[in-house]
DNA sequence: CTGCATGTTAGGTT
DNA sequence: CAACCTAACATGCA
């Protein structure tokens, strides 16, 4: 699933592949993954060129020429591919830009269909509700802010890091990785957590998403970049999805829970569970 | 066939 | 408001 570092990986892709370059059309196969905006993608896109292209937590934003900018969520399965026109149109294709020159073209495919693509006036980016109600960013909050914000709140730690209004970006994937690293039981109360445990678990964050970002992303089973690349990081995931494994550090079997109604993963042994009641 | 799991977010209730 | 719960989406699998 895209989180922070895939879609920082697919971002960096589209820099290198369609900067500067113009959309001479657009095909909407499947309209409703086009969220409904006053302006119609296939009527304005068209003639603007890509000016720049960023991340705000697991969300796209495309800047274009003409005062207009391009969102794009990937939510669960939703890929950006840069493929030749004439690559075989594969299944879930469900948005095509075809851009000026090279022969090629940019591909919104997506097997669940729960991502979405928005056309927005640049100005009033700022005041659109999925970016204004966003968190920090997990790579560039210092860590006396993040134990400040995290340790305020009296809600269980994982559900707490999921909520991208508290932070942004961080999945399933990587909040498991980082709760395991910094020895957090998923369960606890983020205001029962140490402030040294709190800035172990800013600095687990970090270096997870780091270290994904570095291995070109996680590729659990949907995920490509924009060459259609699988990730690496999968190989080094220590709790996702490894239940029944033994930890890493201390031998004990890796098990599965449920934690605010979501898979998760811990190490019973490394990761002590709160007394119940907490 | 049923029913569940999946990740994320919106929307609702307590 | 904070915390928590559930629905929704499409698909695949037990």
């Amino acid at each position: 699933m895209p989180e922070l570092p895939e879609v920082e990986c697919v971002v960096r892709g589209l820099r290198v592949r369609i900067m500067r370059r113009s959309i001479q059309r657009v095909t909407v196969r499947l309209p409703r993954i086009v969220l409904g905006s006053p302006l119609d993608l296939a009527e304005n896109l068209p003639g603007s060129t890509f000016e720049d292209i960023r991340r705000r937590g697991k969300l796209i934003i495309m800047n274009l020429s003409r005062g207009l900018s391009l969102l794009v969520h990937l939510r669960m399965t939703g890929q950006l591919l840069y493929l030749p026109i004439d690559a075989p149109l594969e299944k879930h294709t469900h948005l095509i830009l075809h851009l000026a020159d090279h022969g090629h073209q940019l591909r919104y495919r997506d097997q669940r269909q729960f991502g979405w693509l928005q056309l927005v006036e640049t100005p009033r980016l700022e005041n659109h509700p999925q970016i204004a109600q966003l968190g920090p960013e997990p790579l560039e909050i210092s860590a006396e802010a993040f134990v400040r914000r995290i340790g305020a709140r009296r809600r269980q730690i994982k559900p707490l890091l999921l909520d991208q209004t508290a932070i942004a970006g961080l999945g399933n994937i990587y909040a498991d990785e980082a709760l395991y690293r910094a020895k957090i039981h998923p369960l606890r109360r983020a205001s029962d957590v140490s402030t040294l445990k709190l800035k172990r678990l800013h600095r687990s964050i970090q270096e997870v998403l780091r270290e994904a970002i570095n291995c070109s992303g996680t590729t659990v089973e949907q995920y490509r970049g924009v060459d259609g690349e699988t990730g690496d990081f999968q190989g080094f995931l220590r709790v996702y999805e490894r239940q029944g494994r033994p930890c890493g550090r201390c031998g004990r079997l890796i098990v599965k829970i449920r934690v605010g109604g979501r898979g998760t993963h811990v190490c019973p042994r490394c990761q002590r569970a709160p007394v119940s009641g907490s």
